[in-house]
DNA sequence: TTCCAGGGGTAGA
DNA sequence: TCTACCCATGGA
């Protein structure tokens, strides 16, 4: 079974799906010789399936192994334009980007889209699992919940999806250390307790008539999100006017800016300042190398 | 061994 | 609002 969908042009599959390293977190997978990204997702009838993305003409391919629904059809269309930002119109950004060198190259190459997960909530754990861990060390926990909490794929109990809030909800604190989360335990567990108990809507976070500084709150309201964890989640929302400063911020904005001079959130803040509502996409897709590539493509090629 | 990572929560000022 | 301190774990 084959879906095709249309984006809002300016779309390039293999910059959206690099355009930051959720593509190397379970449980996705990236096939970087085809171009395939797959992952198994369950779906809103509960049915287990894998799915298949690559680029299409003027959009996206979805395949998916096996009959379908329509109703189920649907689901995976509407989950996938969710994941893709296939609606997303970056025009407004890309005109005030071609006034800087450093990010003229935006439209050309459709920079801008951040691949997301199917539902908040796995966007939202995936956030907390950032936080003062190193990206190796994110992908392990990362892969550990799926690997331990995740509903098996029927043909391949080997693929799993992303855990369920529910599943994590019904664990214990121990469980989750066992995993190698540490103090990132009760965090996560409590969200995914408030998330199956209706105390955290994260799907309404989705709702783009929400005011950012409304939706901020809330992200910080919820467990273990803090300021950085926030921010990064209001870019993955589509909205811009706040920078995740982390110490990889601080790190580009230091080099690049200040010659590599200590600098602080403060800094970072003010280098984007006259970005306005776009600074994190300024921040974000800045050619900081030179080669116009994407934020991983240059975040790889750095000496570690 | 020591330091610190794509920080957050809490207490105290 | 700002700062100091603690938090688990693994990599460098």
């Amino acid at each position: 079974m084959n879906i095709t969908l249309s984006a809002r042009p300016p779309f390039n599959f293999y910059n959206t799906v690099r355009s930051h390293g959720w593509y190397q977190l379970a449980p996705y997978e990236w096939d970087d010789g085809k171009h395939f990204l797959s992952r198994v997702e369950r779906l809103s009838d509960g049915r287990v399936v894998l799915l298949r993305f690559s680029g299409a003409s003027d959009g996206l391919a979805v395949e998916v192994r096996g009959r379908v629904t329509k109703a189920e059809q649907a689901d995976i269309a509407d989950k996938a334009r969710w994941m893709f930002a296939l609606d997303a119109d970056l025009s407004a950004f890309y005109d005030q980007a071609e006034r800087e060198p450093r990010l003229r190259h935006c439209r050309e190459q459709a920079y801008g889209r951040l691949l997301r997960s199917s539902s908040m909530f796995e966007d939202v754990v995936k956030v907390m699992m950032t936080t003062n861990i190193q990206w190796s060390g994110t992908k392990r926990l990362v892969k550990a919940l799926v690997d331990h909490f995740g509903e098996p794929l029927a043909d391949d109990p080997s693929r799993r999806a992303f855990p369920t809030a529910d599943k994590i909800a019904r664990s214990r604190e121990a469980a989750l250390r066992k995993l190698g989360l540490g103090y990132r335990a009760p965090y996560v567990l409590k969200l995914a307790r408030g998330v199956t108990q209706g105390v955290y809507d994260l799907a309404a976070f989705k709702d783009p008539a929400l005011p950012t500084d409304a939706l901020r709150k809330r992200l910080i309201a919820l467990p273990g999100i803090g300021p950085y964890a926030a921010n990064t989640l209001l870019m993955i929302l589509e909205r811009y006017d706040h920078i995740g400063v982390d110490t990889e911020a601080v790190s580009a904005v230091s080099t690049h800016f200040y010659d590599g001079q200590p600098v602080g959130e403060k800094e970072v803040n003010a280098t984007f300042a006259a970005w306005g509502q776009f600074k994190a996409l300024a921040y974000w897709f800045w050619d900081y190398d030179g080669t116009h590539q994407t934020p991983m493509a240059q975040y790889e090629a750095r000496p570690s």
